[in-house]
DNA sequence: TATAATTCCTCTAGTTACTAGAGGTTCAAG
DNA sequence: CTTGAACCTCTAGTAACTAGAGGAATTATA
């Protein structure tokens, strides 16, 4: 069990914003100290490890509410479980479409090794064509 | 050209949004018709795509200034090229793995195909371990 | 063991990136 | 030529943090 600064520094999330996901329900109240101070553990570590990452890769709050349901519910039925599993999944996919382009066009020009000027440069294409995207838009 | 209406339309950006990419320097400012209204042509459609697809993926505007420079700058200097297209790739890749971790483990939930329960669940592992991360934290 | 520095607490207010609404003007269909 | 939709600016609200004030608890140092 250690402190609010101990799990700020091992997750990079900082304290208030832990706080804050405590506050709208994304982390469980932890138990407090005879001070009234948080204590945590590596369940909520983890926990916060995943929203963290979840929030870096676009992700909002209500979105990883979802997918943490997933992980929350051992007992869920299954068709509760493909439901929302499926409802995420052409969405990450083309997440991971967008970035593939964008990294393969970042390579391009970090291989584009001549000494002078850049040429016409494809970034923008990369992620601005939507013949990649696999949602509705 | 074409009205702010419809550019929102064709981008699916909101139109209090593309007024705002606008006010903060995102968007060049576009022409006016005789009555004041913007009009817009197809090179900023293009722009705005890139905007709204890098920031779905978790770019900060900051991010996306960078990124768009690489863009607008046909003269830019190789090194200045390779220098923002090093900085930008390795979280693009780290990002492509989570996303591909997290893809998996909703491809063995929706294949999980015995009516009942769930069982384990690995959609926190899936993001919540550090083993696949390429940045620093 | 005293005391000083650090970290914690709550609460309020500020920031980023939008989003919605008020009040008024312009456009375009009939 | 009207009338309703779409546009304008400006202000205010929301989501997801982030920082600061004022004070209590904890930890490090003398």
């Amino acid at each position: 069990m250690y402190s609010i600064g101990t799990l700020a520094k091992r997750t990079k999330v900082k304290v208030p914003t832990i706080r804050y996901y405590e506050e709208i329900g994304l982390l469980p109240e932890p138990e407090r100290n005879t001070g009234g101070q948080r204590r945590y553990d590596n369940a909520t570590k983890h926990r916060l490890n995943f929203v963290r990452h979840a929030r870096d890769l676009g992700f909002s709050i209500e979105h990883i509410r979802s997918l943490l349901s997933l992980s929350e519910r051992p007992d869920m039925p299954c068709a509760e479980a493909h439901r929302i599993a499926k409802a995420h999944l052409s969405d990450i996919q083309s997440k991971i479409n967008a970035l593939t382009l964008l990294a393969d066009e970042l390579v391009r020009i970090s291989n584009h090794s001549e000494i002078g000027v850049l040429g016409e440069c494809n970034v923008l294409a990369s992620l601005a064509d939507h013949a990649h995207c696999l949602t509705e838009h």
